[in-house]
DNA sequence: AGCTCTTCCTGAAAGC
DNA sequence: TGCTTTCAGGAAGAGC
């Protein structure tokens, strides 16, 4: 599932081909993942891109002079993958693989496409003047945060740090996959509230995530499900999860099997000797 | 405040 | 073989 390495991959292949790019035409499949399609078609149409950029797992899409023609006028086109969506930008020849439910004609004879199987994303029409609500609802760049914000915003918390690390209005980007190898890498267990932890413990989670996050972006993403980049290409990160989908596998550092339980509702691997347990109150 | 359960959707995999 | 059931998961909302 696109989180945040894989959001950022296929933000830095469209990066290499939209900007500057003026969008002829907006036509739709399905619409029930979209917030208000008429918006979109209405004011992205006409539109020019002015440039691409990642927020959390969000895909910001910046458009300038609309059809109106009032120059300097910006607005954003939002995308969120959900687990499923992918979006290329291919020869408007291309056939249309199954599940394409959005299609933006660029000019120069090629089109965005958004595909997604599942219909667990989003996509919505922000003009500028809105986007602080929309960000105001987001938590810290997890690559961007400080330690000691880090520590202050996750260390004050009762809740379990798997828990934390998935609400989107604490760290956004951060999914399932990243979760779990960023609390492997910092030793810790899923199920722990946060607020016993000692700062030592937060910081090292700080540095976990940042690093895990860093390594994933480096090779292309995970590509566990569907995810590919906006050139179709798969990433490689799975290869190296640690305990991610690998219950009953060998632990890299101990050999223990990796365990998979639920916590806040989700799959979390870990592995029961180098992440333990919180302690049983008495 | 934080937890669990449910909903959305499809396809893969397991069960019979 | 073929049909049915179960499950995965990001986010939001309900209810406790």
């Amino acid at each position: 599932m696109p989180e945040l390495p894989e959001v950022e991959t296929v933000v830095r292949g469209l990066q290499a081909s939209l900007p500057g790019r003026a969008v002829t035409e907006v036509r739709f499949g399905k619409t029930d993942f979209v917030d208000d399609a008429g918006a979109i078609e209405e004011h992205v149409q006409g539109s020019r891109i002015a440039g691409v950029e990642r927020m959390g797992k969000f895909i910001r899409v910046k458009l300038s002079g609309n059809r109106l023609g009032e120059p300097g006028h910006l607005a954003n086109l939002m995308i969120h993958l959900g687990m499923t969506g992918q979006l290329k930008v291919v020869p408007a020849a291309e056939p249309v693989v199954a599940h394409t439910h959005v299609f933006f004609a660029l000019d120069d004879g090629r089109e965005l496409r958004y595909t997604d199987i599942r219909r667990f994303g989003r996509m919505g029409f922000v003009p500028e003047g809105e986007l602080e609500d929309f960000t105001g609802e987001l938590g810290k760049e997890p690559l961007e945060i400080r330690a000691e914000e880090f520590c202050e915003r996750i260390g004050s918390r009762r809740a379990r740090l798997k828990a934390l690390l998935l609400d989107q209005s604490v760290l956004r980007g951060i999914g399932n996959i990243y979760a779990d190898e960023s609390l492997f890498r910092a030793k810790l267990h899923p199920a722990r509230i946060a607020a016993n932890l000692p700062r030592r413990k937060l910081l090292d989670l700080h540095r976990a995530v940042r690093e895990i996050l860093l390594e994933a972006i480096r090779h292309r993403g995970s590509s566990v499900s569907d995810y590919v980049d906006s050139d179709g290409n798969r990433g490689e990160f799975q290869l190296r999860h640690r305990v991610y989908q690998r219950e009953g596998k060998p632990c890299h550092r101990c050999k223990s099997k990796i365990r998979r339980i639920i916590v806040a509702g989700r799959s979390s691997h870990y592995c029961p000797h180098c992440q333990l347990p919180p302690r049983k109150k008495r």
